[in-house]
DNA sequence: AACTATTTATAAG
DNA sequence: TCTTATAAATAGT
């Protein structure tokens, strides 16, 4: 039977385009950020390399995640808000639990801005570099 | 049987720890980075709202995904790069082709680098008026 | 670069 | 939120 069609149960496939439904779409704005957060983190674990991932919701609230060795280290250092599981886990490995994935900038702390915009600043530099060489190719 | 085990077919299971082999973690990098980009894209268009991901690749080479509508507007009104099967394609639809999703920063036009610019120079600002609350707060 | 078995993400309920 | 059925991503060949 067409998927579309059927009455009850999993996952049926959608279009991509728009959601017009209003709540539809706030509810696949979280689904889907936090399922583009755990693919960011996962890359970045994989292959040891820095994923950023910016998202503006409908009302325009920063969604971010950066994921770079030196916030991580500075997380691991401090005092985690809320990390699952981490007195009664039997494995060693729950580094690997993504409870600092999600982070709006408005909850960061001081540091974790300033470590943010950094990025955003070196990010930044190698834009306007780049915009250099057109200037330089006509002045 | 334990798919880490088994021989031949299709995808096992793999722990989300940093890929020791070189070529392997390599591959992985292309695939998953795709794949990223494409969950950007979907997120971007189902929910109306702006999506941008940086991935650097071990090399340090950038690569940037950034959906905004006027990049689009801008993309579809000039001549594409290379977008696959343009003109052999019956459906009217290959707007949503996404041979623009990846684009290097070194690759980007003047044009194209200035809504990057603009882009993290909003979040920048974000990001600064909330650093003006904790000043405010502990002057 | 293509395939395929399987894992993972997720649309509805 | 939690579950279920299914679509989509992807590890290894």
């Amino acid at each position: 039977m067409d998927s579309s069609l059927r009455s009850g149960g999993g996952r049926r496939k959608i279009p991509i385009v728009k959601i017009e439904k209003k709540e539809a779409g706030g509810l696949t704005f979280s689904k889907r950020r936090q399922g583009l957060f755990k693919k960011a983190s996962d890359l970045s674990v994989l292959c040891g390399v820095d994923v950023a991932v910016l998202a503006l919701s409908e009302a325009e609230n920063p969604y971010c995640y950066a994921f770079t060795p030196s916030l991580i280290r500075r997380i691991l250092s401090t005092s985690p808000p809320a990390p699952p599981s981490s007195s009664s886990s039997s494995s060693s490995d729950n580094v690997d639990e993504l409870w600092w994935e999600e982070e709006p900038i408005e909850r960061m702390s001081l540091d974790e801005l300033r470590v943010f915009r950094g990025q955003l600043a070196r990010e930044m530099q190698s834009i306007e570099a780049e915009e250099e060489g057109f200037s330089r190719s006509r002045p």
